[in-house]
DNA sequence: ATGTAC
């Protein structure tokens, strides 16, 4: 059982223990924290820090919960030099899930009138869910191959947007460590079926409009106008990245004894970021990380033709697009030295400081816009990354699931909820019963809430909430 | 999250 110290308000404190190499420290409010007797991650939070080489403490979001291996929500960064790890269950299943958010030149009201037909034309023109299709049909390995290189970089070249996106990209859309090399045959062909397309559970594509503008300034940076469009894409890396996950995992439980390691969790499976297997896990993550880039750049364009289409208003641009399930080799200051990390994250958005170098010049003022979505039909925050974060430049993803999939179905119907969703103003396409029910709001923490605790914990700033008006599920 | 199962 783990003992929680209130260390001060929105941070939470697991003393080390046992096998733990650093603290474990949770942003939350008591209300936020997961229930011990039916959500084991605080447990997990324990467990991260037993991880070789972690450096600081194993950090959680408020919008932490039970994952596989890892907190889904959970920061965990280790010294490289040190023989610190890299572990696939802290990058997560869907390896560089994560968002975009393009703004459009309308206003919510002038939208209105129009937005039966926007969402239908989207309908169409969005693949997603199990069933096979995606925006961009792939011939051969070789295409694929320069996808898992290029990401949403060889996407543009191709045609499928413009350059300016790719200013507004995470690694200006392409990781440059990528190497397809060790990816298995299984994975690949999972891959070439799959670039521009959705996916099911909480993925989504959402027109929003924004609502509450919180920091005039850095809205005004970001292009925030109050009622303006917005199109939210919360997608991954599909089979491709689970594929990758799983070929990993089970080579890192074989390989761990050869290094000396154990872990309280086979869940926990790591290698050394300096070994065979920690290289070619991060060669090949960085490949998915390119996919889901990618991924996301084909339905942000398809997004851009339906909106054509039926509005005239097809320029959408690119405001950010981030990921919130990496591992990145960062630099970072630990102890008042210089030390080259492992970042986890896992459910977590990287969330740059103003004056970051990685940051598009534009942007650089102001920081990284840090988008989070929230369950459906609750809309959506964009915050900004602040100067001193805590947990090495992260913040929340979202708004963090409460019950599990099979608990929500419980809570509601399908019918029910189409019916509040519309009711309120908030067209719904194309969801399959359960897959609508599994998402329903009542299964998530509350977005507000979390999103205060980030804010008050100097993670990030709040910059404007975003309204719902139309949502294409999985 | 996921051809919801090796």
């Amino acid at each position: 059982m783990v003992q929680l110290v209130e260390e001060r308000p929105y941070r939470w404190r697991i003393e080390p223990e046992g096998g733990m190499r650093v603290p474990g420290v949770v942003f939350a409010t008591r209300e936020l924290l997961p229930d011990p007797s039916e959500d084991q991650a605080l447990a997990q939070v324990a467990a991260v820090a037993t991880l070789r080489g972690i450096v600081e403490a194993a950090y959680a979001m408020p919008d932490m919960h039970w994952g596989y291996g890892f907190p889904i929500g959970g920061v965990a960064a280790t010294d490289v030099a040190a023989g610190g790890v890299v572990s696939p269950g802290g990058v997560g299943f869907d390896i560089s899930c994560g968002v975009r958010l393009l703004l459009a030149d309308l206003h919510v009201d002038d939208l209105r009138p129009r937005l039966d037909k926007l969402m239908d034309a989207l309908d169409v023109s969005v693949p997603r869910g199990m069933r096979k299709g995606a925006v961009w049909r792939l011939h051969s390995q070789a295409e694929l191959e320069n996808i898992l290189a290029g990401g949403a970089r060889y996407a543009v070249e191709r045609g499928h947007g413009e350059p300016g996106d790719l200013e507004r990209c995470e690694d200006r859309g392409a990781v440059a460590d990528a190497d397809p090399a060790g990816i298995g045959s299984r994975a690949r062909e999972r891959g070439l079926q799959q670039v521009g397309s959705l996916g099911s559970g909480n993925h989504f594509l959402e027109v929003e409009a924004v609502a509450d503008v919180y920091d005039e300034e850095i809205a005004e940076a970001y292009g925030l106008w109050q009622g303006r469009v917005c199109v939210m894409i919360h997608t991954g890396s599909r089979g491709l990245g689970h594929q990758i996950c799983t070929d990993a995992v089970k080579t890192m439980q074989a390989a761990m004894t050869r290094y000396g390691i154990s872990v309280p969790d086979r869940q926990l499976a790591c290698a050394p970021v300096e070994s065979h297997e920690g290289r070619a896990y991060l060669a090949a993550m960085a490949a998915a990380a390119n996919y889901g880039r990618a991924n996301r750049q084909l339905l942000g364009q398809a997004a851009r033709q339906a909106f054509d289409r039926v509005t005239g208003h097809g320029d959408l641009t690119l405001l950010y697009d981030v990921s919130h399930n990496l591992a990145k080799l960062e630099t970072h200051q630990v102890d008042g030295g210089t030390r080259r990390l492992c970042v986890h994250r896992k459910g977590a958005t990287l969330a740059l400081p103003p004056g970051h170098a990685d940051l598009p010049p534009d942007l650089r003022p102001v920081g990284q816009p840090v988008l989070v979505p929230g369950s459906m039909g609750v809309g959506s925050y964009v915050l900004a990354g602040v100067p001193g974060g805590p947990a090495f430049a992260s913040a929340c993803h979202g708004a963090g699931r409460r019950l599990s999939r099979h608990q929500a179905v419980k809570t509601t119907s399908a019918a029910t909820l189409r019916a509040e969703l519309e009711r309120a103003g908030i067209a719904v396409r194309g969801a399959s019963a359960r897959g609508l029910t599994e998402e329903t709001p009542q299964a998530y923490k509350d977005l507000d809430a979390v999103v205060e605790v980030c804010v008050q914990a100097g993670l990030a700033r709040k910059v404007a909430k975003l309204a719902p008006v139309g949502v294409v599920k999985g």
